[in-house]
This record gives structure tokens, sequence and C-alpha cells, in this order.
DNA sequence: CTAAAATATCTGCCAAAGCAGTAAATGCCG
DNA sequence: CGGCATTTACTGCTTTGGCAGATATTTTAG
């Protein structure tokens, strides 16, 4: 039996996880997509971006899952990134279905430069932590997130049944 | 001189606590959104009357600032949850200017209804940490917002200068 | 007290996200 | 092998978000 640290009779939106991590979230794009913008790209665009230079997704469909994103929206993004010439689309030898996308060289010296304004901003998050509670705050988000996800995964099974 | 957690040379998306933050954001829609539109809400409808619920924001204007939500487009939701009779749209006595939003009996009773999933998606999120392990979590959250709560207030008031 | 600046909400317009359906390729199972 | 379901990417359509400007009210400065 799992820890029920929430009740409903004394639940307050205050006292949320999610209204946290919302919170979080928010105000972390609030610091990127400005900047971001004044060089020419959406956020999306540079997480596409920085997702291909650090092998996280290499593929639309990758992409779409971990990043939560529709799969029609992403086609447009990638669309707006192959006509600037930041990416190049290629069919997949092994799986033909499946999109391998590629950095061109401007499409890597775009992200490498938009790098130090990130890790800048990440750091500025990050200013008032030791590296004890940044080890602790990731093992937690982590352990949040993985079960989560199996979390999901299984309720989805269930549907689908 | 605060702590630099990242290094440009050394950085990878997949370290990035803004990585992880968006992750656990977007598992934490995934587990709510659907059950919330099968009792035909949006997330943010229901963010809307839960909040006013608890009493976090009684005002679009509160609503706009602490959820990150633009001012136009919180209109128009107003208006819906307003059709549909959850909550009531009266000019501020004190300010006109502003409009108190207040929830009706089917509001208040939508709301309550909705709170047991909520809970229960929340304890699910939790069900592998200890309660110390929340404290911390929450500890951890919170400090990272102020911070870039502050920061986010400094560089605005740089760029208005 | 008045003029100017600031604030809160709303409206119209445009861009982006989400949804449903399509097509091509693959895997599965008899 | 052959048919059927599944997967991947894409395309129209609808809904929503984001931005700029308009209006009404309040605050501030002189």
């Amino acid at each position: 039996m799992s820890k029920q640290h929430y009740q409903v009779s004394t639940y307050k939106a205050q006292n949320s996880v999610g209204y946290l991590l919302k919170r979080a979230h928010s105000l972390m794009l609030d610091a990127l997509e400005t900047p971001l913008a004044e060089r020419g790209f959406s956020f999306v665009q540079y997480v596409i971006l920085s997702w291909l230079r650090d092998g996280i997704a290499l593929n639309p469909k990758d992409f779409c899952s971990q990043f939560r994103h529709d799969s029609g929206a992403l086609t447009r993004v990638i669309d707006q990134l192959a006509e600037r010439g930041f990416v190049e689309r290629m069919r997949g030898d092994r799986d033909r279905r499946k999109v391998d996308l590629k950095l061109t060289d401007a499409g890597r010296a775009a992200v490498e430069s938009l790098i130090p304004l990130v890790v800048g901003k990440l750091n500025l998050a990050l200013a008032d932590f030791s590296s004890e509670e940044v080890s602790e705050f990731f093992r937690l988000l982590i352990k949040l997130n993985s079960t989560l996800q199996s979390a999901l995964e299984s309720t989805q099974a269930v549907a689908e049944a």
C-alpha cells in the first residue's frame, strides 16, 4: 500500500505538486522564450535542435512522445527548420516509414550558439542550490517521472482492453 | 558568487532541470487531461474553478500572472464557464476596472466532483515518495520558483530602464 | 484639480496546437 | 503467401494561445 499524501477532504490547490511543477515550468519558459525569440527561434524549435544535437530524439515520433507534442504540429515545425536549412529529412533506410532527422552544419552552429544562453538561465535557476540539493532535486524529479510514466502506461493498457 | 552547476562545454540536454521539469509537467497533464475531458472540462477550466475555490486567484489578472496565461485567451475561457453557469462576473466595487469572479453553486459542485480525481492522480504521482521526500521536493521546488521569480523581475526592471 | 501614465479587461487578428482522417510501410497470424 | 492490424508521417479543419490595440477606470505628477 503506497502512501496517500493528499486527502480529498483537506486538499487545497496551493499544496499541489502539480501547481508547483506548472509554476516552475512556466517561469523557466518565461526566462527562455524572450531571449530565444530575439535570436529568431521559438522554444520548440530550440528543443528540437538541441535534442537532435544530444541524441535524445532522432525522428519525429520520438520527439512527439517525449515532448508530448502533437505529431501534426511537429511536422510543421520541422518544415520551418528544414526551410531555414537547419535540419534535413531522410527516409529511414531500415524502416521506411520513419524519417531520420539530421542537423546540418548550419543547424549545429545555430544550436551551439544558443547553448550559452540556456546554460546561463539554468545556472540562474539553480543559483541558490548546493550540489547536494541539485542531486537530490534531480533524483526526486526522475523518481516522479518514472512513477508517472509507468502509471500512464498501465492505464493506457487498461483502456485498450 | 553563486554555484555554476552547468558548463557550456559539457552541457547535454538530458541533464537539464528544464528537461526534467517539462517532462514532469507533461506527464502530469497526460494523467489529468483525458479524465477531465471525459467529465467535460479542459485542464485550464478546471484550474480556474479550483483556484477560485481555494482563493488562489479571484480575478482574471491574478490568474494570468500566476498561471502564465494570456489575458485575451483567459477572457474567452471565462466566457465558456460563465455560459455554462459555473462562474459569475461582477465588477469590483472597490476597483471598477477589475472583475471579481465568483463560483456559483453549480460551479462549486462541479469542482468538488473533480477533486477526488485530481487527488487520486497526485497520490499516484507521489506513490513511491516518503513524507520526508515530499517535504524536501516541495522545499526545492519552492526555492527554484522564488529564485526564478526574482530573477525575472529584475531582468524585467532592466529591460524597462 | 487636471493631464498623463498605469492598470484591468476585452476584442480582433494571426500563429500554433490538437484532432481526425489519409497514405505508405511494416509486422503479425493464419 | 495474403490479408489485417499497427506504426509513422503528413494534411485539412477546428480550437486555443499569443499579440496588439481599444476602452474604461484608477493612480500619479505637477
